[in-house]
DNA sequence: CTGAAAGCGCTTACAG
DNA sequence: CTGAAAGCGCTTACAG
């Protein structure tokens, strides 16, 4: 039997109860006598029948669906957080859709048209006004962004990027590096104007107040994709002045960047220390010892799924924020 | 102004026409007076209104929603592959939802609740029952799997993995490589025992027909996880019988065992020779050279899709092949 | 303990 | 060119 075109109304029929019988029994709302609760427990059986949740949505004013908005899945650290958040929101009676950002303004009607019951952006391509356009329903912006005009109904996950890379660099320069290289996040040109980089930012200054030490200068290394990256970076270790580190946008930024310095000759991490960020899994299986800024997703992944629980329930958006811890491995 | 709760009702009120002139105006299926149009076309933009795509669907009989259910999307072969599906469904009005497997009778309820329009599955973790309950919706299966009872109504699209991992035996065995070791997938134990692992029956009777060969004989590594499979790589490289080369179940795999070679002295690919499965883009950036055999993975997401929009469509369901290619890296 | 009916937000055949 | 009404599959207040 189709379970998929069978309603509530063919259960009722073959249960011989009316139809209202048939919801109180499934969702254990009323007392129905034992006869008839049987009769209709039979004919779901029979009819491999399932409740049509979209119409169950349609009364509750409810989809049972949160989005997640990224701008690159295939990015292992959004992928384990994505894998992370359908766990815990199942669990909570959610299903996820993944949400690939489009900057238009179409694709945020798309979004709101399907009614999810939040959403959970980690995106750097949104504008401001598209993201506070979602705001319409519970929205978490894990993702941290500088921009101060975001709309009060939106929960805020920071994660202490500033930090995480301040202490990379400090480790850097304890350890004696000096020419510390800060690799950008590959492909900016979809990234939105508004969206400031923390992690340069705060390598620039961490740079500042080390002015003292001799020979140490910021060096930023931007490429358009990975190909490019590979390419700049064995370029750069030929050169006169290389590095003699990397601090990395992210550990697949790390892992690219360990790949090039060794491909033209160099000990990773004798020669060149590299540091990484997010604290993915596959890095520790690298064949050469590659540091990285932890980030706790899943403590995030928990952490957004209440927040969105809470702006479901009482209408109550947060401010959280989560600290990284720097991981060295030699 | 919230565009959650406005419905066509405020729309109309606002506009001042019945609210069925909204649908013919939203849905452009009925000449409407220009002035009507243009009243109802500024209330929309007022309101923010955006139609609900629930209960559209209720009437159509359709979510515009697909799912995807995978094992583990961490994986960055599944999560290009989520995305590239994310790609190309959503130009055909459809948004998709990850399910990560659970195999249990209760997931696949939950999922039929859902009333997806179409489900894609890569899992070797449901039972050939469930895939088969699944089958009530437009189905489509994309992992190999030998089960030959799988419901007529689903459409398959089989990846020729054997002759892929076939190509990379003899490859391996041209270049004069005699110790190759099979490296198995991590964590089966999950792995529903109807699914058999065809790289490896693939890597046995490629053993079979060189057993002129000498020194040729057939070596399998399992392990339950990751960590696992770094240990038990460094271990037997440290033995006397130690291979000099790996087939390995996809390139995640092959890039642990390329980690865990290098780890304990040997050079890949002057000592070892490594070749993965799948041809994940990040392969190219590892210092070592490894080699994989490529899914074409893009070529499979349309695949799937157009599978899928044609059991929509006209309730056909259909079978296809994709071929692999062994790409050679020195 | 039970059932008929209204309503969630849409679409569209039907009647004007 | 227009509008009132039925119906998609549910839930639940209301009346018995």
């Amino acid at each position: 039997m189709s379970g998929k075109n069978v309603t509530r109304d063919d259960v009722a029929k073959l249960a011989n109860v009316s139809s209202s019988i048939v919801s109180y029994v499934i969702n254990n709302t009323r007392n129905v006598s034992p006869e008839k609760r049987q009769r209709v427990l039979d004919a779901i059986k029979e009819l491999n029948y399932t409740p049509n949740i979209a119409a169950r949505g349609l009364k509750f004013q409810k989809t049972f669906h949160i989005a997640y908005i990224c701008d690159d899945v295939t990015n292992i650290h959004f992928a384990e957080m994505l894998q992370e958040l359908e766990r815990i929101s199942y669990k909570s009676g959610y299903f996820i859709s993944l949400c690939r950002t489009r900057a238009d303004d179409a694709y945020i009607d798309e979004v709101l048209s399907r009614r999810f019951d939040g959403v959970i952006i980690s995106s750097m391509r949104l504008s401001v006004q598209q993201i506070n356009r979602l705001s319409v329903i519970p929205t978490v912006i894990l993702l941290n962004r500088d921009d101060a005009c975001f709309d009060p109904k939106i929960s805020k996950l920071f994660v202490n990027i500033y930090d995480g890379e301040v202490s990379a660099i400090r480790y850097l320069l304890d350890i004696g590096r000096r020419r510390i290289a800060f690799v950008e996040c590959v492909g900016t040109t979809g990234v939105h104007q508004s969206v400031v980089d923390i992690r340069e930012k705060a390598y620039l200054e961490a740079f500042e107040s080390q002015s003292e030490l001799e020979g140490v200068k910021p060096m930023s290394i931007s490429s358009t994709d990975y190909d490019g990256l590979f390419r700049n970076i064995t370029e750069v270790m030929k050169s006169n002045d290389r590095p003699d580190s990397f601090v990395c946008h992210d550990d697949i930024h790390a892992m690219v960047v360990s790949g090039a310095c060794q491909r033209v000759g160099f000990s990773v991490p004798k020669d060149v220390t590299i540091i990484g960020f997010d604290g993915i899994r596959l890095l520790k299986y690298q064949n050469a010892a590659i540091s990285t800024v932890e980030i706790p997703r899943y403590v995030m992944a928990q952490k957004a799924m209440n927040m969105l629980l809470s702006m479901m329930n009482e209408n109550k958006p947060s401010i959280d924020y989560v600290d990284t811890s720097l991981m060295i491995r030699n």
